[in-house]
DNA sequence: CTGCGTATATTCGTCTACGAATAACGGAGG
DNA sequence: CCTCCGTTATTCGTAGACGAATATACGCAG
C-alpha cells in the first residue's frame, strides 16, 4: 500500500484551506466554493464529511474546539497537524511531477468509434467541436475577468485548462474535418464493419426489459 | 438519476468486445488486454466481474450458456442484447459529443501550487517533463509501430493521447522555464507567502500518530 | 406576524470499486 | 514421475463515494 491514505482530491482541498485557518466543515465547502477549485474539479460535497473524517482519523487534521453560534448546531472547528501539512506538500509534489493517471473520457469514446457509422460520428464529433469551443471562450473571459483582481498564480489551474481544451478542440476538429473530407484511410473497412451489424447479436432472443430474476 | 445505469467504462470495453462476439468472462480481459484498450485507460480487473454482472442485471448482456473445458470451473458465456448494442452506441455518443468530465490529476496539483515553494515547484516541473518526454516518445514509437499491421482507426485514441500529451508536455515546459527564469509576475508574493509558514497550524500541540481515538 | 424561499449544516444508507485471496490446470525441467 | 510455476478463472470483504434526505435559522414580502 503505497498509496495515499485519503485519497480522495477533495482532501487535498481541505488540506489546502486548512493550511490557511482553522475552520469548520460547511466554511470549508464555501471557501472551496468561492476560489473556484470546483470549476475545474468535480467535487462531490456528499462526500466532504467522510473526506474530512478520515483526515481527521489519519492524523492529518485535528479537532480545535467547537464553536456556536446562536441556536444552530454546533459545529466542530478542524486545524491542519504537522503530519497534514507534509502530505499536502507529498501529495501536491506527487501531482505535479508524476504523470500518468488522467482519464479522459473522450479516450475510451474514441476506442470504441468503430461501433459507430461514420456519419455519426462526424455528427458528434461537430457537436463537440462547438461545445468544447463555448466552452474554451468562457474559460477564456472568465480568466481575463479574474486577471484583476486576482494573482496569475492562483489561476494557473485554469491556464493549464485552457491550453489543454485549446489542444483537445484543434485535435478533435482535425478528425472530424478529415473524416467529413472522406481523406481518412479506412472509411472503407468501417462501413463494410458497419453493414455487418453486430454479430455478438446471433440471436436476437427476447430481453428481459426490466431488472433480470435473482 | 439521469446518469447511467452502468457508470464503469470497464462496462463499455465489455459491451464492444461482447458486440463482435458472445464469450466469457476471463475471455473478455484477455481480448480487451490484447487490444492494448488497457494502456491509456487504467483498467483494474478486479471490477470486471462486478460491472458484468450490473451489465447482466440491467439486461444490456444476456448469458448464451456455458462451457466447460476439461476439470476447469465452468465458464458463463454472455452474448450483448438490443438494449446493450443501444447501451453502447448512446453510451459512445455521449462520450464524443459532450465535452466536460476530465478530471486531471494535473488541475488539481496546481491548485494547490502556492503550498510549495517556488524552487521546488520548478524541480517538480522538471520531473514532470522529464517523465512526460519519456512517455509521449514512447506512445509515438508504439503508435508507429502498430501503424504497420492495424488500421489507423483502431489507434485514434493513442493518436488524441499523443496530442494530449503533446500539448501538456508544451504547456508544462514553458511554465517552469517561466519560473526558472524569474519572469513568473507573482514571484515576490508566493515567497511572502512561503515565509509565512502555514497560518492554518497555530498551536503545533501533540498530533496522534496513530488512529485517532473512538 | 406569518409564511416561504434560501442558506446553513449535517447524517445516513446504498451501491460500487477493486485489492487480495483462492484454486485448478498445463507444461517445463529435473 | 514429481513439483514448481505461470496462466486461467473467479469469489469475497471492506473501505469509500455520494445522492438524497433532514433540520434549523434567517430574511423579507405580503
Amino acid at each position: 500500500m503505497a498509496a495515499r491514505k485519503v485519497g480522495n482530491l477533495l482532501g487535498l482541498a481541505v488540506l489546502a484551506v486548512l493550511a490557511e485557518r482553522p475552520m469548520h466543515r460547511y466554511e470549508m465547502a464555501s471557501v472551496i466554493r468561492s476560489r473556484g477549485k470546483d470549476r475545474q474539479l468535480a467535487v462531490k460535497w456528499g462526500s466532504l464529511y467522510t473526506v474530512v473524517d478520515n483526515l481527521a482519523r489519519h492524523g492529518f487534521i485535528a479537532v480545535v474546539g467547537t464553536d456556536r453560534d446562536g441556536a444552530r448546531p454546533e459545529r466542530t472547528i478542524y486545524r491542519i497537524t504537522e503530519a497534514g501539512v507534509g502530505e499536502l506538500q507529498d501529495w501536491a509534489a506527487q501531482l505535479l511531477a508524476e504523470p500518468g493517471g488522467a482519464a479522459d473520457p473522450l479516450v475510451a469514446g474514441l476506442s470504441v468509434l468503430p461501433a459507430l457509422s461514420p456519419e455519426t460520428a462526424i455528427d458528434l464529433l461537430g457537436r463537440r467541436v462547438d461545445a468544447l469551443a463555448e466552452q474554451a471562450a468562457d474559460v477564456r473571459s472568465q480568466l481575463v475577468r479574474d486577471a484583476q483582481h486576482v494573482p496569475r498564480m492562483f489561476l494557473i489551474e485554469d491556464e493549464y485548462a485552457l491550453a489543454q481544451l485549446d489542444a483537445q478542440l484543434a485535435w478533435v476538429r482535425g478528425l472530424r474535418d478529415e473524416l467529413a473530407a472522406g481523406t481518412f484511410p479506412d472509411l472503407a473497412e468501417w462501413r463494410r464493419l458497419q453493414a455487418a451489424g453486430m454479430p455478438g447479436l446471433d440471436a436476437p432472443g427476447p430481453h428481459d426489459d426490466e431488472e433480470a430474476q435473482p
